[in-house]
RNA sequence: CGGGGCGUAGCGCAGCCCGGUAGCGCGCCUGCUUUGGGAGCAGGAUGUCGGAGGUUCAAAUCCUCUCGCCCCGACCA
């Protein structure tokens, strides 16, 4: 490809608009531009990489033994109404009427589609198991689409559904997406590690999230250090603390805080650790209010919270709730006296003495309180999210936290949508089975991004080998004949290699070309001068690591082979 | 949805507080010079100042409404 026929708008300086990394540079190096917000045109070198993401993909799900198949964008009100998602995945389902007033939406993710399909056209074990696969645009009514591509409302996902006779089956099904994941990533060059996730609105039984490791990801995971255990902090199991103290109760008091609200700002006045403070967060179920202690320097984990209450959604107490209840405005409720409220709290404010809570009274907290004496509980349990320096739930050492962002998912769902939707199949026996069934996303534009937030430097991108745009960026400067026929040559040779190349043939000074190329992030840069070809040679540049070679026209395309076919299947 | 901020030339921004009829850098067009890391000189084009309404002799600037976008918190590939 020649730049003078590709549209390639690269921009010199930094878009107001973008925050990270990767938004920036995919902007800047004409891989993308904003419609709306969160809805992106991939321009053609953007669309070349995902492409190479998809093709991988397709690769791997195909060696897994996933068959291909494509979904409607559209799927009527009906299928979602059969499985309750129509009302319980709330405003992110984008919705429309068609011309006969028929409710619609387009498609977040296609449970319900497929599992209609195999209940239409599937009858026996002997068809299974099953795994379909499909590569198409999502759409999310995200509340608050960001970071370009990494959370787009519209978006490219792979997602595929396994159908088995069994539970077993499915475990095997699962395992096999499972290894396939490890197989892409790797592919696409990327830095990850699949960790212990929550099944959020999918539903489901277990499972895992494939994380790029970024410190811009959104998400935070923690991990052993002996490497055994790895999950999303809000998935991680907290186990309670073994340690007891053995402080002296000290008398109950009350003190004056005079607007002082937050742990930090309560802690700071009285000038004690967070540690030493327990907050009362009191949700709405609904039906009743639930007062939830949680220690000063933690957070509460709320999937955890209705996970013990049994409930689907809690909220955070509004004003008007919290005075009814404590008789104060927010930020002074505490459990001393509470009344009308379940009380439930996590296992470290059992160990906690004489700490600080809310006073149930305006600009008041009282110190020294002691669980048992002071309050009662109805039940501890975890009910904070995970943080570095807890113990392995696996105990094997202490916990570490890192930042990264979700590439891939992979759930065991069970005979959720199956026993909803009466997707079934006759065993040998001619008795009505449920299928198991299982649920693998991943989200192509985003694992493109994740790629440039790990794969950077602050000239531009620099894509691993297996999903760049093009391989060789062959920089022609300047307009002589010798300089021009040098190029032609190797344009054509490397091509003929089975190179991808993109050939700059602008008349545009070194600079330029050089700065856009190293923003664009092609692996290798072949650069033609009149310089170099007075000496004979021209210039092979490695993007990654700024490395040059001074190579004879003759031996451009052997060394470049031999240099890609180390990046080619490693990563990077 | 709550909190904060921004919409002025293709892009990045100034001007707004204190109304007086729009500017800077980059890019773009022409010419000459230059030509291995975002060239120099000379000349040139470009704006319904996000939209609607209002106040005023006069509005980018003040007021009201509206639309869009970005950032911080509750969702997910």
């Amino acid at each position: 490809m020649r730049t003078s026929q590709l549209l390639l708008p690269t921009l010199r300086e930094d878009p107001g608009e973008a925050e990270t990394v990767s938004h920036k540079l995919m902007l800047r190096s004409g891989l993308i531009r904003k419609v709306a917000a969160g809805i992106y045109t991939y321009l053609p070198l953007g669309l070349r990489i995902i492409r190479k993401v998809e093709a991988i993909i397709r690769e791997e799900m195909n060696r897994a033994g996933a068959q291909e198949l494509l979904m409607p964008v559209a799927s009527p009100a009906e299928l979602w109404r059969e499985t309750g998602r129509w009302t319980y995945y709330g405003k992110e389902l984008m919705r429309f009427k068609d011309r006969h007033e028929r409710d619609f939406c387009l498609g977040p993710t296609h449970e319900e589609v497929i599992t209609d399909l195999f209940r239409r056209e599937v009858r026996s074990y002997r068809q299974l198991p099953l795994n379909f696969y499909q590569i198409q645009t999502k759409f999310r009514d995200e509340i608050r689409p960001r970071f370009g591509l990494m959370r787009g409302r519209e978006f490219i996902m792979k997602d595929a559904y396994s159908f088995d006779k069994d539970e077993a089956g499915a475990r095997l099904s699962y395992q096999k997406m499972y290894d396939a994941y490890h197989r892409i990533f790797s592919r696409c060059g990327l830095t990850f590690r699949a960790v212990e996730a929550d099944t959020g609105l999918i539903g489901g039984t277990s499972s895992h999230e494939f994380m790029v490791l970024a410190d811009t990801g959104e998400e935070t995971i923690v991990y052993s250090e002996a490497g055994t255990y790895a999950a999303n902090v809000e998935r991680a199991e907290v186990l309670p603390l073994e340690e007891t103290s053995d402080e002296e109760r000290r008398p109950l008091r009350s003190v004056p805080t005079p607007d002082r609200r937050t742990v930090e700002e309560v802690t700071d006045f009285l000038n004690v650790a967070p540690r030493r403070l327990v907050k009362t967060l009191l949700y709405t179920t609904g039906k009743d209010t639930v007062a939830v202690l949680i220690r000063g320097d933690h957070e509460a984990n709320e999937i955890k919270i209705q996970r013990l209450l049994g409930l689907t959604e809690i909220e955070l107490a509004g004003p008007a709730i919290v005075e009814k209840l404590t008789g104060a405005p927010v930020g002074f409720a505490g459990p001393v006296g509470l009344k009308g409220v379940r009380i439930i709290a996590d296992h470290a404010v059992k160990t906690a003495r004489n700490v600080v809570v809310g006073g149930n009274q305006a600009d008041t907290h009282y110190v020294d309180v002691n669980w048992d004496r002071d309050f009662q509980v109805e039940q501890f349990a975890d009910l904070r999210n995970a943080m570095a320096g807890d113990r392995s739930p696996r105990k094997d050492g202490v916990l570490k936290a890192t930042k990264g962002i979700e590439v891939g998912h992979v759930f065991m769902l069970g005979t959720k949508y199956s026993q909803l939707m009466n997707a079934s199949y006759l065993d040998p026996s001619g008795k009505e089975c449920l299928a198991v069934m299982g649920c693998y996303g991943i989200g192509v534009g985003r694992t493109a991004a994740a790629a440039v937030e790990q794969n950077h430097d602050d000239k531009g991108i620099i894509w691993p080998f297996p999903i760049a745009p093009f391989h060789v960026h062959l920089l022609p400067l300047g307009q002589s004949a010798t300089v021009n026929d040098a190029t032609a040559r190797l344009y054509s040779e490397l091509q003929h290699a089975g190179m991808e190349v993109l050939c700059d043939d602008r008349d545009e000074r070194a600079g330029v070309k050089f700065n856009d190329a190293d923003l664009i992030g092609a692996p290798y840069q072949v650069i033609v001068g009149d310089k170099g070809l007075a000496s004979g040679h021209v210039e092979v540049k490695t993007r990654k690591t700024g490395d040059k070679l001074k190579l004879a026209l003759a031996d451009v395309t052997s060394v470049l082979l031999n240099l890609s076919t180390s990046s080619r299947s490693t990563s990077n």
